[in-house]
DNA sequence: TTTTAAAGGTACTTTTTAGTACCTACTGCA
DNA sequence: TGCAGTAGGTACTAAAAAGTACCTTTAAAA
């Protein structure tokens, strides 16, 4: 068995969502169910192998829930544990705190463009400025 | 000028504060002021090329201070900027996280080990590594 | 006189991460 | 008949991130 050691909780933390794309998948899944499909189109760019490759290893860690249903043509439904759902508040903060850092950012001139502010579900949430 | 394009806000967020020496620097530097030498021993392994590297990124993004006293040997402070600050919720809860995290993989029989429940720390103490 | 400590620079190499291209199976649809 | 949609797998390559080794400056201490 191989050992694990870290000298700082983030380090731990980093390692399951950490990366290019986890991050992103995880702030889709917190909204509910999706399939895979519905993943990709939600997320441009990300490739078939990279969102299988981070799902899998989400799922190995207890972050998500993968069932699939026996059908043709195949489907399959991604969803956060009960366990990835303790993760919803700080997903939800690194959201927020990116879409005010683009926000400030153009304010200050620069050339920043953010397309989907689909995370704030604006009316339901306060922003605490 | 370069132009930045961003899908979701957690994008942002993690080119800012990701990749795997930035969120240690931080959830350090949330704590108030250290010097490059006490940062570089409270992160064993951190290379000083690595952490003035990420030192200098974060700087020019905003979130840190550097401060350099003209003296011989050099001195010089690292803090959050009010602006860093305004991440100390989000750094607080991924190292609270990632120790719970730990604690529970432990509990699942895992071969892990945290040295340092850093919120408690001597984090200026040098360790021997 | 040599060494130490401070902070950091730079060229180069290695490791890790991500991307490209092409493959599978099955069924319905035009 | 042949292609689209669905959810993958795999070998290989490219790019990004991190690590290694060695350099500087200066004053004080050994």
């Amino acid at each position: 068995m191989k050992q694990a050691i870290y000298n700082i909780g983030v380090e731990d933390t980093m390692r399951i969502i950490g990366g290019k794309w986890k991050p992103i998948i995880l702030c889709h899944l917190k909204h509910g169910i999706m399939r895979t499909g519905e993943l990709r189109r939600a997320i441009p760019n990300i490739t078939q192998k990279m969102l299988t490759q981070q799902l899998r290893e989400l799922e190995d860690d207890g972050i998500i829930n993968r069932k699939v249903y026996s059908q043709i043509p195949p489907k399959v439904e991604y969803s956060l544990t009960e366990y990835g759902e303790s993760l919803n508040k700080i997903l939800e903060d690194l959201c927020v705190w990116g879409e005010k850092d683009i926000e400030r950012r153009k304010q200050k001139g620069e050339n920043i463009i953010l397309l989907n502010k689909e995370d704030v579900a604006a009316d339901s949430l306060p922003y605490a400025d």
